[in-house]
DNA sequence: GCCAACGTTGGC
DNA sequence: GCCAACGTTGGC
């Protein structure tokens, strides 16, 4: 999962005195109807930091609640806000994540793209834009390998 | 700031 | 349903 530190960091996340966060103000439908329909309460995610100076990743959470509507795109002066979405008739939804591990140093960009066993996680695809991708249970292993 | 690689919008 | 134009993402 990708925040961009300056939007929402995983320091943020740690800050939070539940440290737990709603993942709103997505608004692209592949990741909306992940968080929808495919993730699942206890999940695990890599924390991505993504537009920064050094990209990678940074730690891991739990999925606590899936399929929430997004309120964000309920309110004019949110920059999330969606004219679009109504109450009746939600267009966006979100997930709600929980902290697990912080790790010590991170896992970069440049790391995960010199690990070949990992060549095709779909982060790693050129072009991909997608704030959520899904990995495997092999990936997971390999990844945290790579922790210091 | 550049640019590739998308996703979205809207006219037809 | 097609597709051009436009907007966004994100690494560099």
């Amino acid at each position: 999962m990708k925040s961009e530190p300056s939007t929402f960091s995983i320091d943020d996340l740690a800050r939070k005195s539940s440290q737990q966060e709603n993942w709103d103000g997505v608004r692209n439908y592949q990741v909306r109807n992940m968080m929808k329909n495919e993730m699942r309460i206890g999940d695990k995610a890599f924390f991505y930091h993504s537009s920064c100076e050094k990209p990678g990743i940074v730690g891991t959470v739990t999925i606590q609640a899936v399929g929430l509507v997004d309120p964000t795109a309920f309110d004019p002066k949110n920059p999330y806000f969606d004219p679009k979405s109504d109450r009746q008739n939600p267009r966006w939804y979100m997930c709600r994540v929980q902290l697990t591990e912080i790790f010590n140093c991170l896992i970069s960009l440049a790391d995960l793209r010199n690990t070949d066993k990992l060549k095709n996680m779909q982060i790693l695809r050129p072009g991909n834009r997608l704030s959520i991708t899904p990995i495997t249970a092999q990936e997971w292993q390999i990844i945290h390998q790579l922790t210091c």
